[in-house]
RNA sequence: GGGCGAGUGGCGGAAUGGUAUACGCGAUAGUCUCAAAAACUAUUGGUCGCAAGGCCUUGAGGGUUCGAGUCCCUCUUCGCCCACCA
């Protein structure tokens, strides 16, 4: 026979043979799964309970894209997986649909947001049936109905209860085109995150979660998760936390006071002018009936209005003004000029700092408009430290900088300094410690129409008497608020009463004209039927709140109500919320990162303190999965790349495309998407479907290298699947397949174990093969093959014999030979391809590892 | 500017410090066929060689080690996130 010649394959595939038609066995099997509630967890009494969230979908009209099968299905893969093993998973799923993104759509085709929703929703679910992935569908969720924003109302009243709700006029966000404001989050790079439209400043009445107050535990609480490490990072860097000195100065002549927060203490003697951000409320007071009042005013306004403008570049134009005020600043024995500059940022800290020769910014101000530098550190090297002292350069955060001053810290280190000048400044009265967040309270409330509105009622004349819910009734019942420092706050909310539980929903009505109004007011702010009301406590005349709340809060609980879909008197039932929470496996993309993570451990949080559930983290473990890109780039409607997965699914089936997507790379990476792949995936489904529904299957008992493959593939595939590595996965069971194509026969077990192995990538067609088979339904109620370690034991082992560590030869070692160093060199040593490497050189080591390698080192 | 991560065949990718390129795609040749497709068989990192076999190869350079894709340092390219945070 020559080499080409065709041989026949040992395992005959057309003898028997059964079309493999996806198409057909599909849709039959996701229907039976359904009517036996295959994957209806008993959410009351389950034994072993499993929640494997996917994160909360924000499907668009054009429905489901490549990359959704790609992560639904890897989500699925795993709760099949933990089910097998015999968990009572709860897979459930729904949608988010409230918010701008939908809202925007509906405004471009014409559509009202409702009919927007509904058709979205149907082709999203129908989408989704056709991939087989076992969900809990009883348990749906969708934020729109009034069934579930009753509770996003009645948790909104929970905080605002709390104290950690408020409202006050703010400098927000807006965007000009969404004619709404934005949270900081959603602001990219000074641009709108959805329309891309450069984003204004506008001063607002606006609604605030105090998110704030949690950020020493949302930051402390991160160490204790098992969450993709990058995601924790990025949470702890949002959060932001800087340690420092708060400090007190007295301002000259002048009966104000302000506190500095200071981060990089150890240089405090180098301070020697005082910046304060244009925003802040006390530049007027500083200047007001002086020569300085007009100039420095009109300064003011003209930042104002650059900073509002798109064109502002930080970076570039960094200007100030004199104030004519100075700081009396004590520890340095000299006066400070107070300028007003640009660079100094309102919200951070108290808005107004000291500068010094050690800060850049600070460096380079005082050098455009020619104020003093007082350098107190510097390098070793004598040369550099004359450049230093000469303000050649500004010198800063330098480990080993010496410090000149104060005298008590003269010749230490910068690096070493930092707590003995913390303690230095608190003894001396200067100041005390204190840690600073860059997070910033949670803007809630949007001045649009598609969304909860806010369940608040404002009645001027209970403000006018300075009366609220929390002089009114909150007093009549024990209401334990979590926030105690928020005094001020609830003074501010005179006039303010949340509806009453009773009265919830407070149904979002159906208006013709939704559109955005741009005037600051949201458009429910047309529509006097909904907004006037009767104040719930003197029975005058009020108005509703007419704003909305953010879609962010929406998806901040969802996980809560998809456990108790069926109560409509709790937005949660306690036991069952005790039984399957927290989260168990929580996996979605790391864009959600620092949004809607922390919004919902937030949410989490407050109810914890409220006393509703006994944990404070929703979610123990949360995986972030990454994306399928097109040709290099993200898929997105206006690059024109999307992938729609149905015709895919049509053609090579739900199993097939599901697949392919999960072996293209690490679940965690994700991939580029092509077609060509997808054809060799539906081919090997086939091929195994080919090879198992053939008549070859023999009750013989399994030969050893059959068995030790066996038990290899599982324990593979069981370790993979546990760290989501699902291409490895399905690499090994492919290995495994062309193993079995070589044989004469296959035993009953193996085929048994092979389908119970792919049956959570390949979901219908090992059901289908499983029952072909004569076995009980559902393969994927059974259990999970275990594997045993003696069957791993190698009957014959390979040993890489390295001379200088180059590999020379390798040893067929058979089980019983000798192992020990003695024998197994003097074999090397005589092997010809060995010996060649070491004649006429001087043996100096051997390293020998047991089962690993032996190196012969030579001179 | 700061943080995180990644550079491995024609392509997607695999490799607890111990046989680099598993698995798949693609490609080439063959069997079957009037022919094509499908299916199956074989080959497939580069290079020298008839062969046996040799040499080279994980972005570049250095280091640690008996041994480095893997650990350390420098550089470089790319990706993502944050960014006037005192």
């Amino acid at each position: 026979m020559s080499k080409n010649e065709a041989k026949p394959p040992k395992v005959t595939l057309t003898e028997g043979k059964q079309h493999y038609v996806p198409s057909t066995i599909e849709p039959k099997w996701q229907a039976k799964w359904e009517e036996k509630g295959v994957y209806q967890p008993d959410l009351k009494n389950a034994n072993k309970p499993f929640y494997n969230l996917m994160m909360f979908p924000y499907p668009s009209a054009e429905g489901l894209h490549i990359g959704s099968i790609f992560t639904f299905g890897g989500v699925d893969v795993y709760g099949r997986f933990k089910r097998m093993q015999g968990y009572d998973v709860f897979e459930p799923i729904g949608l988010d649909g409230f918010g701008i993104h939908s809202e925007n759509h509906a405004l471009k085709t014409g559509s009202h947001p409702i009919e927007h929703a509904k058709r979205t929703e149907e082709n999203f679910y129908r989408q989704l049936h056709t991939t087989g992935i076992g969900y809990a569908w009883k348990n749906k969720v969708e934020t729109y109905y009034p069934s579930y924003y009753k509770w996003t109302q009645w948790l909104f009243i929970e905080l605002f209860k709390a104290g950690l709700a408020y409202k006050k006029k703010s400098p927000v966000n807006f965007c000009p085109s969404c004619k709404t404001v934005l949270a900081d989050e959603q602001v990219i790079d000074g641009k709108c995150e959805r329309c891309g439209s450069f984003v204004e400043k506008k001063e607002l009445d606006q609604w605030f979660f105090k998110i704030t107050s949690f950020a020493d535990r949302l930051l402390t609480n991160i160490e204790s998760l098992n969450w993709t490490e990058k995601v924790k990072i990025a949470q702890r860097n949002w959060i932001g936390k800087s340690e420092g000195a708060l400090l007190r100065f007295k301002v000259k002549d002048m009966d104000i006071h302000f506190e500095m927060f200071d981060s990089v203490p150890q240089t405090f003697m180098a301070q020697t002018f005082t910046v304060i951000a244009p925003e802040h409320p006390s530049v007027y007071a500083l200047v007001k009936g002086t020569e300085y009042e007009k100039p420095v005013m009109d300064f003011v306004d003209r930042i104002k209005k650059k900073k509002a403008a798109k064109t502002f570049d930080t970076e570039k134009e960094t200007e100030g003004i004199f104030t004519g005020r100075y700081i009396e600043y004590a520890p340095g024995k000299r006066l400070l000029p107070i300028w007003v500059a640009s660079f100094v940022i309102a919200e951070y800290g108290t808005g107004i700092v000291n500068a010094s020769a050690h800060d850049e910014r600070d460096f380079a101000f005082a050098k455009k408009y020619d104020l003093p530098l007082h350098p107190v550190m510097f390098p070793q090297d004598p040369k550099l430290a004359q450049k230093v002292k000469n303000l050649e350069f500004c010198y800063h955060h330098a480990e080993d900088g010496i410090l000149q001053e104060p005298v008590e810290f003269k010749g230490r280190k910068w690096g070493e300094v930092r707590q003995d000048v913390l303690n230095y400044l608190e003894e001396k009265g200067f100041g005390k410690r204190s840690a600073q967040y860059h997070l910033r309270d949670w803007l809630i409330s949007r001045q649009r129409y598609w969304g909860p509105p806010i369940p608040m009622v404002f009645c001027s004349s209970c403000a006018e008497k300075g009366l609220s819910w929390f002089t009114e009734e909150s007093s009549k019942r024990s209401y334990r608020s979590v926030n105690t420092a928020l005094q001020d706050d609830k003074k501010n909310m005179a006039g303010w009463y949340p509806v009453e539980e009773k009265d919830l929903p407070v149904k979002l009505p159906y208006v013709e004209d939704y559109k955005p109004m741009g005037t600051g007011k949201a458009p429910l702010a047309n529509y006097p039927e909904f907004y006037e009301v009767i104040c719930p406590h003197c029975g005058g005349k009020a108005t509703r709140e007419t704003d909305v709340s953010d879609t962010f809060l929406d998806s901040a609980w969802y996980f809560f109500r998809y456990t108790s879909t069926d109560r409509d008197d709790v937005a949660f039932d306690k036991e069952i919320v005790k039984k399957w929470l927290p989260v168990t496996m929580y996996i979605g993309g790391a864009e959600h990162s620092v949004l809607h993570l922390l919004y919902a451990r937030f949410i989490t949080m407050v109810l914890h303190n409220l006393g509703y559930i006994d944990f404070e983290e929703p979610f123990a473990r949360f995986y972030a999965h990454g994306l399928i890109i097109k040709d290099g780039a993200k898929m997105s409607k206006s690059k024109g790349n999307i992938i729609n997965p149905d015709q895919y699914i049509r053609k090579f089936g739900a199993d097939a495309v599901r697949c392919y997507l999960l072996f293209l790379g690490p679940f965690n990476q994700g991939g580029d998407f092509s077609d060509t792949g997808m054809e060799g995936m539906y081919k090997f489904i086939k091929r195994v479907w080919t090879l198992f529904t053939s008549q070859n299957i023999t009750s013989a008992n399994l030969a050893d290298s059959a068995n030790k493959i066996m038990h290899e593939t599982i324990k593979g595939v069981t370790i993979d699947l546990e760290e989501l590595r699902y291409n490895t996965a399905l690499a090994k069971l492919m290995t495994y397949y062309n193993f079995f194509v070589k044989q004469d026969k296959i035993s009953r077990e193996e085929v048994e174990v092979y389908l119970k192995l792919l049956a959570p990538f390949a979901p219908h067609m090992t059901e289908e093969v499983w029952e072909r088979l004569g076995n009980k339904f559902s393969i994927h109620s059974g259990g999970w093959p275990s594997y045993d370690e003696d069957a791993l034991i190698q009957e014959i082992t390979n040993l890489p014999v390295q001379v200088n560590g180059k590999l020379r030869a390798i040893l067929i070692l058979q089980h019983n030979d000798p192992k020990d160093g003695k024998s197994i060199r003097d074999r090397a040593q005589k092997d010809k391809r060995v010996a060649k490497f070491l004649e006429g050189k001087t043996i100096t080591e051997v390293i020998y590892v047991v089962g690993k390698v032996l190196n012969f080192v030579v001179t």
